[in-house]
DNA sequence: ATGAAAGCGCTAACAG
DNA sequence: CTGTTAGCGCTTTCAT
């Protein structure tokens, strides 16, 4: 094993002490320089700073967190669930926020650690984190609580499941029932404009209501349809089942006029299923999406809802954290989707 | 500011020693307990670990980095590029392949950070790594020579621009040649089912040449164009290039019968340039693709060569590191690519 | 304004 | 087999 002291041939780690003794003064006068802390003589400061830069000074992450109890780590984390289910809807969205996160920390100067553990692996899996990012937690979700239990700050990316959350816990997510609404709207309308009829049928293509981000678009969904007199046929992908499966029997056996979807793991199996039953898009069924993942491909012949900015909710929760932990402002916030309606309601060929 | 024993009235953050007294042991004891190390009696360890249970003991990793110099804490690093190009083709890729590393390095006890350094940021972002995986490393890359510089055992991921690397580096990437051979094969193939003529011309739609995944895809696409007397046209991207304008001059100048993109932002933009044209595909021009991003949604018109399982280049990348680490064995790997012909020559409607 | 020294939690020599 | 002890590199009183 590698001892303490030794980092490889290749540098010879310089420590505090060093930059000290290079620069005639003690490691508290380094420290409190690089720190920007205490009362500095502005020169002393400066030749500091000047001397630690040419010896290539990099305070050890390791010794400051023991000291201070801060290790500048932000977590994102989401449960596991050993399910096909979870590869189609949350992992794309998990890696999104992952990404995003990363880089919002960076100009902060924090890090971020990614980790989707699994029941067993969980305390012992997770480095000591200043903040925690938790992606759609689940009722009583294992991470939440871990992150109480050591008072973790903590941002919810959709929110909590009944909303009831404790100190030191925010909330980032999008104006679920707004656009939702926004985006049936739409769909009605243009299914005014093909047919010259009032749309009469809809339906919903979802998972398992497990958080918060599912059981709002269910919600929205359902009041939408009751107050527009809209028949409301609402689907869940049970755990275990086939995404396509479920695709073709919406389809097939609904025959709705217009399909809302979870995410676009949900859309592209409707846009498989109904080529392979001939039904056209838009001309058979009208089809919309919420779009999680900005990477997956739009089909111009879907309507999206989308995150309105490069300002998404990996950015959002960043700040979020970030804000309370350097100013203990504590707060929520809500991030701007938007429609972005079909562009091609001619066929593709 | 937190002071280092308080952890907030939550939780009274129980140490090592607390674990000792409890069990009527030495904190040494303890410690080898927990790492499974030295001689301790077996009813001894049991007792401890029953204990260290009890009280929620969980080794502060602070603690434990500082004293042995090992985080256990992997990086995963893509040069920060400041242009669409980057946004379009490396962030994809680069969320994919920190969620399968992420995943991956639980199940070995590490925990992985990703980071985007911009190069100023470079070493104050970056935590204490034990080792790192470098995304596509450009020629002289940054970063590779700041984990070089500490002595960071680092794989690259693509490989490195003319194959150089120093010690502790190893390299995870497909089989370029092989793949884009086959796959053209695989065109030429359909292209004369079709027409009854050999495969006359063929584009490629590329990056800008910087790393090794670019230049082996245009080796290769050249060396093939040129054994199968194919006339060839490589049409790279510049940096701050549009993609959909790129797309459409490839289509509308250069009238090729097939071309092979780069990734899935490249065929996209096809897919959509050709539909501006009223050209069809498969029928006025054959589409192949790389899919570098396991997310994106397939059109079932394109060729695709993918990831042959869920063995993507994160989680062997993560092997490799994980392997080297603890057993010090330094090797490559192959990660395995297969072809997914385009299933539905019919037109999409 | 600066320095000396204590100690964060842990592991690894070394004694016993 | 187990305990004692010395520090890993850093920050932070407390003197000076």
């Amino acid at each position: 094993m590698k001892e303490p002291g030794e980092a490889g041939p290749e540098s010879p780690r310089v420590r505090i002490k060093d930059v000290a003794v290079a620069a005639g003064v003690s490691t508290a006068t380094v420290s409190l320089a690089y720190n920007n802390k205490g009362e500095v003589a502005a020169a002393t400061r400066k030749k500091v700073l000047a001397v630690g830069e040419g010896l290539g000074y990099q305070p050890n992450p390791s010794g400051r967190a023991l000291r201070t109890g801060q290790t500048r780590i932000l977590g994102v984390l989401v449960s596991y669930r050993d399910s096909p289910v979870w590869q189609e809807t949350y992992l794309p969205y998990y890696r999104g926020i992952i990404s995003d996160a990363a880089i919002e920390a960076m100009d902060h100067g924090y890090s971020v650690v990614a980790a989707s553990p699994k029941p067993g692996n969980l305390a012992e899996s997770i480095a000591q984190l200043d903040g925690a990012i938790v992606v759609d937690p689940l009722d009583n979700d294992a991470i939440v609580d871990h992150c109480a239990a050591r008072g973790i700050p903590l941002v919810a990316d959709g929110g909590f499941v009944g909303g009831r959350r404790a100190d030191k816990q925010m909330v980032v997510r999008g104006d679920v029932e707004r656009y939702v609404h926004d985006i049936l709207d739409l769909t009605a309308q243009q299914h005014h404009t093909r047919t010259g009829r009032p749309l009469g049928s809809a339906a919903l293509f979802t998972g398992s209501i497990i958080d918060r981000y599912t059981a709002d678009t269910e919600a929205a969904f359902s009041s939408w349809c009751a107050a527009n007199a809209v028949d409301a046929r609402v689907t869940a992908l049970e755990p275990g089942g086939a995404v396509t499966e479920v695709a073709r029997r919406i389809l097939a056996t609904d025959r709705p006029e217009a399909v809302y979807c979870l995410n676009e793991s949900y859309s592209g199996a409707i846009i498989s299923a109904a080529r392979a039953l001939e039904l056209g898009i838009p001309d058979d069924v009208l089809l919309s999406s919420a779009a999680t993942s900005e990477q997956a491909i739009r089909d111009p012949r879907v309507n999206y809802v989308e995150s309105a900015d490069a300002e998404g909710p990996g950015r959002r929760a960043v700040r979020l954290l970030v804000n309370y932990l350097e100013s203990a402002v504590q707060e929520d916030a809500t991030v701007a989707f938007r429609l972005r309606p079909a562009v091609a309601p001619t066929p593709l060929r």
